[in-house]
DNA sequence: GTGGTCTAGACCACG
DNA sequence: GTGGTCTAGACCACA
């Protein structure tokens, strides 16, 4: 489900927040519905129980999840992310594309990439 | 020309190599041109210079400038970048707009800021 | 009656617990009423009996309320609440004001939201 | 300079948290000065280091400090503590009073105390 | 069974 | 010397 990366030099966290994140906002994980537990990813992924918490807890902070105590984690809503990581995502958007511009890559074939995303209707 | 924040947890390296990037993307420093010296960027910034050389290694590496022995640092052309970086922004880019989608944002409004952005021909 | 949020991390039963306490302190549960049964309160919310009974017992603890075995609990005279709590009380409300204060907010403000606290007498 | 108590059941992250919070808004530390590092408040109040940290990460959520790699966490100034904390304390305000005029308190007790706590100008 | 907290101790990145 | 990350393993609170 997850994939991990050790000669990538990010945080085995924020791998895990980011794949679960991608879980989330793709769909394979409904909104409301749980998430894998600490217990199961940490020995799926042979990591510390620690380390999975930490990921799942970054991902409250963002408002992709909320944790029930005694029960698990579940999806929340995209209108419960927080409104700051919009701003944030989008200040990267612009730098991102003024790189690829930069770099030589048409605003065509940048627009053609996000017509193509898929849709999460 | 540079600004620091020393409160976003970023490493002052990061971004002193990102503020130099950004320079160079949008021609504040012109391909061939030299960048600002090791020293006057320790001055100006009141860091300690083996931060500054380990910022412009970094852009080295990514072939977005490049050091000739005794002169300096110089601007590199778009084309001297890694490729690899293509690739990698590319995909950033990707995962981007999905959040961005998820959280609401349209493709319209997306494809609009492309079209914002100042070109650099 | 009472509103359950599983969003935020508090646990079911101290959700339970202020939202009696809250009906108790606002009058809706006058002194001397009873409170609504166990059974009808983990039916009504949708939550384990035992939950419930965790939270009628902290309230009983605080003195706000007080059981007869076989017929119910039942909301206490203020009179009957825990002595420690007021002084608990009062030193959150010093923390908080200073704190509030601190954040610029302002005397008279604070003052006048205490002014407009709604009379139980 | 922060007192623990094992006695409460409150996590001791949040204790050393609310330590912290009280030396700035009290202005021991002031506003840009340093806090104390992380390995010498787990040496001064022998608790582990990552509990030190947590609570150090904690009130960098809030807004309270700010974290600069390799040099240490810093006390943010009022203006930078997240808007949503006063919202939170305002709430909190009004609930306490509520229930401290339930339990007898007078208006004007409360408003004294409001009048007595310390200025920070 | 679930997450929450804490300890002990290690290694690395940063400046 | 500073914080950042991770592991191993323990104990507790919650539902």
């Amino acid at each position: 489900m997850l994939k991990l990366d050790y000669r990538d030099g990010r945080p085995i966290y924020e791998q895990v927040r980011d794949g679960l994140r991608r879980l989330i906002i793709t769909g394979v994980i409904p909104a409301g519905d749980k998430l894998p537990s600490v217990r199961v990813l940490s020995a799926s992924l042979a990591i510390n129980p620690n380390t999975i918490q930490r990921a799942i807890e970054a991902l409250e902070q963002e408002g992709y999840a909320y944790t029930v105590p005694g029960k698990g984690s579940f999806a929340a809503l995209p209108t419960d992310v927080d409104a700051g990581r919009r701003e944030e995502l989008l200040s990267k958007f612009d730098a991102i594309v003024q790189e690829l511009l930069f770099l030589g890559a048409g605003r065509e074939e940048l627009m053609d990439r996000i017509r193509k995303e898929e849709r999460h209707d």
